[in-house]
DNA sequence: ATTTGCATGTCGACT
DNA sequence: AGTCGACGTGCAAAT
């Protein structure tokens, strides 16, 4: 059982004693011992070890598999993986593997629209108009909302734990508004938020905003 | 061939028909499909569909698996990820699975190192003293150096291509220095940067250095 | 146990 | 091909 049963055009799982090198945009070697090897018919190449939810080694879709006696070597673009095999313990080709993808539900986008459907018993500030997607310099803001006077309240959206980065998202986005000498009330709105982003809000005289799915159903 | 062979605290690969539904931090359904179950040892638990990189459906280590009739039910905290499997394809218990871990260079802490070693030539603004991971209310900053007349040359290092918000995260520590009344310049250091990241940059008033690794040896 | 920021992040959407 | 932000991000290190 050697590598010249591997079809490097379709998917397949190796369970091998082997070892690995990368060079790409890091370098790294993996010390020989027995590894999953997992081959997608895209070119995707996964390599695991027996603990956690990350690969040690990897290559991403597009990559061209190729043998060269017991070398595997998948390349992509400037990125090279070499895998050397000693001994093969399993091979099994996974034939009409699904490429469904799982539908989701409780995502930010649904966050965002059930604020923007209870924008005065959420936001509590009273608006002419509210925009999604906002388009600012820095990129798109989540909610908008446009009072009579010109004033813009913006609330940017986050669906698990608010953290510092999101924080300067916002105040890039205040920015923005700033360059323009518009008034502008910033929010951050999400379920939860950690401590120092939350001081972070507050010296900038930012408001935070808890909120978080309908879960009953 | 069925469930009953499963061993919950061993690692084991497995083919199969089989449909997934998942509730935790969102909630998900997959449809009814042939698809990759990899369990490890430690608990974690992965289904990969025939594409790309990332598995469809996934639960982190520490997750304790049990099997019920034909349902593999992985819970982990307040996570509960069920796989209905209708049939077995393959089934391949994976014994001796190595842990080791890979050994990388050209992190972005050699990145750092370097230009601390080398901070006249690459940052060329004379410094007293230069210190790594310099504290501050917003984090800390990968490298400063701090003249005699107490100006601070605040570098933030990236191992890739630098990006907006990188350029925020330098905007934060920027305002640090600003609060206390610190003179302080401000520097993004990295192979590459983004077009939008570097407007921003030169907006601000900051520099952008390119550095790179050594990439001969 | 919680918080923070890095990552060979991956991936998708848009320019 | 490059840029940007979301992710059930995962993960380790620091607090």
């Amino acid at each position: 059982m050697n590598l010249s049963n591997v079809d490097c055009n379709s998917a397949f799982i190796l369970y091998a004693d082997c070892s690995v090198i990368y060079d790409g945009r890091a370098r790294s070697t993996l010390e020989r011992g027995r590894y999953l090897i997992i081959h997608k018919s895209d070119g995707a190449l996964l390599i695991h070890n027996g603990a956690a939810n990350q690969p040690v080694n990897y290559q991403g879709s597009k990559a061209k598999l190729s043998v060269d006696g017991d070398l595997l070597i998948s390349v992509r673009k400037k990125e090279r993986l070499e895998i050397c095999v000693h001994e093969v313990i399993n091979h099994t080709s996974l034939t009409s593997w699904s490429m469904s993808e799982i539908v989701i539900r409780d995502t930010e986008h649904d966050l965002v629209k059930k604020i923007e459907q209870n924008w005065n018993d959420v936001i509590k500030i009273p608006v002419g108009r509210i925009e999604r997607e906002f388009s600012t310099q820095y990129g798109p803001i989540d909610l908008a909302g446009i009072s009579d006077d010109g004033t813009h309240v913006i609330v940017e959206v986050k669906r698990g734990k608010a953290s510092l980065s999101h924080c300067s998202q916002l105040n890039r986005y205040n920015e923005h508004f700033t360059m323009k000498h518009i008034k502008c009330v910033c929010i951050l709105a999400s379920p939860q938020i950690g401590k120092n982003a939350h001081n972070y809000l507050r010296s900038h005289g930012y408001t935070w905003i808890s909120v978080d799915f309908d879960r009953s159903t």
